[in-house]
DNA sequence: TGTACATCAGTGAACGCGCGTTCACTGATGTAC
DNA sequence: TGTACATCAGTGAACGCGCGTTCACTGATGTAC
């Protein structure tokens, strides 16, 4: 098989042009939405459109292509807010990181947001390689509720009752390839959570608040906090502040 | 002026053309999303595309209609469900119903759905016609709200407290236009309710739910149910049933 | 009741544009000996 | 180091299709006298 060298030139040349098309691709999301043209793509990298299949097999592979970028670098930028809290006991503190930092990439790129949380493409039909990349923001969630619960920070929802149906449905996703250490009561209210920040999310982006809320921001932070208090995580302190020490620093390893 | 007969066999043929475009409008919208073609329409009434221009000036003239149609029929079947619960104080009933209902229409007319709770079509900019129409859902629980307020049965909300950016943006709601009567701290928990109620239809209609929940219809029963008891509306038995009486008949008309 | 005219629905051709995808091709860049 | 060949990116023309909108027109239906 192929030598462990560094990629050749043209691989990396390659590289490059793909993340140029994508780019491009991107950029024209925002005046086609979902029914992207790949001639004005090509336009605009000053190719001929035939060129573009060098690179995608079809425009469906690029829209693809799109989808799971942005799947993955929502991921991470929800991932990267989490890591920021350093401690990681704070669990409001965490889950208002997170929630805060979707809320900025989906107004920073309302198109890409709009590609994987908004309706679906007619006539497009998303392939398994998405349904990795789709999972990873919710991961997110998953882990703040698996440390409340594994340090025993969390209460309020071992009395809550689940319809027969709604337990077993949930109690599939606490498997070891999805959220495993969740108690199914507990993943209900985190469902319940999901489904408020991305709503409000959507809610802000498509418009919902035109003539009702000026201030969107101060808005999603109450309802983010108050989601937070229902989930049993804790009150956390009255402003968004990136976690001001209490005393001196946190004694033993902070990382 | 036009004397105040009937209307012409002329016009009442045009409004039944005008019905018949919409519908076959309607059912295009499945194929193309948003961007809905004129002639494809035209071709299923076996019409010449020119036609359709009789009696509408535009294709976004033609969305704008069914834009406004769905916000209309979605408002009536709120509104005819919030009206079937009899005893006009059982609130969480009341919320329960139109959350069916909402759920139900939207189950049954995704695409319409899709084109007023999904992603902004790109290049269609909603014209004033939209708005009235557009608030007519949402003024339904708006009303079990009030009611519930002004009948002193709704308790909870009263010791919130409020950023003084959103109890400012919310004042505005409740005035005489929109919502009045209900006070903003309740309206902060009724913005969350119905940003839940919104979010897990569309988390449901996009494919959020796909390999996730198989019983969608139990899960949304039990978030709807939940909510119902933040909104302070008070907990509703525990199955849908509409309302089954619990002394004989109610006395008066039943009508 | 009958005639003259205005209104209106629908036609068919055209304008000017867009699209995704295929295919034979030209050159430049890499690889093997 | 030099040559022969394979790989690959990009071209340009073409196929076959779609679209929204305009415009002059034909007939049928309504209205006024």
């Amino acid at each position: 098989m192929g030598r462990m060298t560094a990629p050749s030139l043209r691989a990396r040349v390659r590289a490059e042009m793909i993340e140029e098309i994508k780019s491009a691709a991107r950029r024209h999301l925002a005046a086609d939405g979902a029914n992207l043209s790949l001639r004005a793509v090509a336009r605009e990298l000053g190719m001929v459109s035939s060129a573009l299949y060098r690179y995608f097999a079809s425009r469906d592979d690029l829209l693809t292509a799109l989808i799971i970028d942005a799947y993955n670098v929502l991921g991470e930028a929800a991932e990267r807010a989490d890591a920021t809290v350093t401690d990681r006991t704070d669990l409001a503190g965490r889950w208002l990181a997170v929630c805060h930092a979707v809320r900025g990439w989906a107004l920073a790129n309302p198109h890409e947001y709009a590609l994987i949380y908004g309706s679906p493409v007619p006539g497009y039909r998303a392939p398994q390689d998405t349904v990795g990349p789709a999972s990873r923001p919710t991961l997110v969630l998953g882990a703040i509720l698996r440390d409340g619960v594994a340090a025993g920070r969390l209460s309020g929802w071992e009395h809550d009752v689940l319809p027969r149906g709604v337990a077993a449905d949930l109690r599939r996703l606490t498997g070891p390839d999805a959220l495993p250490g969740v108690p199914v009561k507990l993943l209900a209210r985190g469902m319940a959570a999901w489904i408020q920040l991305f709503g409000t999310v959507s809610f802000e982006l498509f418009g919902r608040f035109i003539n009702v809320l000026d201030d969107p921001a101060a808005f999603f932070d109450l309802q983010m906090r108050r989601t937070a208090a229902q989930l049993g995580l804790g009150t956390p302190p009255s402003r968004r502040s990136p976690r001001p020490p209490r005393r001196g620093r946190t004694p033993g390893a902070s990382s």
